[in-house]
DNA sequence: TTATAAAGATAGCATTACTATCTTTTTTAA
DNA sequence: TTAAAAAAGATAGTAATGCTATCTTTATAA
């Protein structure tokens, strides 16, 4: 069965709907591969309209800028990560077990699973984990944040946070915890294959690392044996 | 007593060193206050020119190019960071003492502490949580390694981890909790901030919230009792 | 068939991210 | 004290960037 996912995206995302024709499609796909290519910084609408053979203006249609561009291929990712949470958790009833499935998907190095014709699922892994940062940490967050640009990412945490609840009703931050795990997924995995002296992994074929870190670290998080003793460390 | 600190950075940061003249403590000194002001992408040496009344020409005698100059900040930082934790632990002995200082430090939000004459520590600080990561983010991440311009971060990521090694000396990530320490110390307070839902803490002013998440967070990662039974949770 | 929306073509413009060069001032060393 | 060297200042220039604007052509849909 080949199955095609369709992600509604906020409409401020974008100023036309690029789902919506074929060089739309053109300049997503183009996007995805030239931001890889160049990085972010480097990438512009220009080489953007030269490699999906339209011009600059075109481009400029569709998106108010490339930072919007970028906010709409990071929040898609985030969507598609939400739908494969949902649709493999879907039949865990153990809360523990529905966490540790999560993790493992976050955590996975995506590879391109088609489920978008358009779209090369692990080319924009690559870009989400070394561009994904850049969607938030700008001067106009608070603003890109009231258009609900960072729902997506939200949205999300917020599952993987009422995940945690449910495996310790008493867990103080399940919140903080869980956007640790989903930047902590992106940043160990970057860290891994560009600076890996960050963190105990120097195979970056190794694909359970960050995995086993960050299950061991989440698990010990929520277990309820330890809540009482925490306070007491090392405090006078 | 008024002691000042004196950072050697390493050489490659920078074309001239901004430490001995005075202008370059000055655009040092603007370059802080402006990226503060603008933000990284739209701060330019033209305007740094012009606020350290000076001209482009001669900041590009300093630095080869803005990320450099930023490179050269955050490293600054670190190695600051560094001193602070070597200082305020070098009398403890306890090993989870220690570590629970290292994250008291670390998870603080900074208030200008006039250890240097031209650096305003709470801006350095704004500018790490907010630019921080677009150091390594970069195309050319390896080749700034190569460099060994991550070196400051990279040390006392280590030295943390030999302290966390200290504690539980069986712990089987120390390199990536501490990394883990480090960067969730800046995002946890910028997501409070500016994406408080990503949190549990909606209260900015709540100085220690950040603080008593990692704190649970590490202790409960590297206690001894739960080693063995980790391995079985979800596992089928 | 006619309106209307999208795409294509082209131009332009202020700013950015540099490089280059020449002159003046300051520092240093003989 | 004087010469040379290094740093700073002044000015110019250039390719690329990040847009905006406008006019024409081509699809599409009522």
């Amino acid at each position: 069965m080949k199955l095609s996912v369709k992600i509604k995206m906020n409409e401020h995302l974008f100023l036309r709907n690029p789902e919506e024709s074929e060089t739309g499609k053109k300049i997503i796909k183009h996007s995805i591969l030239l931001i890889n290519k160049y990085g972010f910084e480097a990438f512009t609408f220009k080489k953007l309209a030269i490699a999906a053979v339209t011009t600059e203006a075109v481009v400029y249609r569709y998106f108010e800028n490339k930072h919007r561009l970028l906010m709409y291929i990071v929040s898609w990712y985030w969507s598609w990560q939400e739908y494969k949470v949902l649709f493999h958790t879907n039949n865990i009833n153990e809360p523990k077990k529905k966490l540790k499935k999560i993790i493992q998907i976050l955590a996975a190095q995506v590879q391109d699973d088609s489920t978008t014709e358009h779209v090369d699922e692990r080319l924009l892994y690559e870009i989400v984990m070394r561009e994904g940062a850049k969607a938030y940490l700008t001067r106009h967050v608070t603003e890109d944040n009231k258009h609900r640009l960072f729902k997506p990412y939200k949205d999300l945490c917020a599952r993987i946070a009422s995940v945690i609840i449910e495996c310790n009703p008493k867990y103080k931050f399940p919140r903080s915890l869980a956007s640790t795990i989903l930047e902590m997924s992106h940043t160990q995995n970057f860290f891994m294959k560009y600076l890996p002296s960050l963190t105990d992994f120097r195979d970056i074929t190794n694909e359970t690392a960050t995995f086993n870190f960050l299950e061991r670290l989440v698990f010990s998080a929520i277990a309820e044996k330890l809540s009482a003793k925490q306070g007491s460390v090392g405090t006078k």
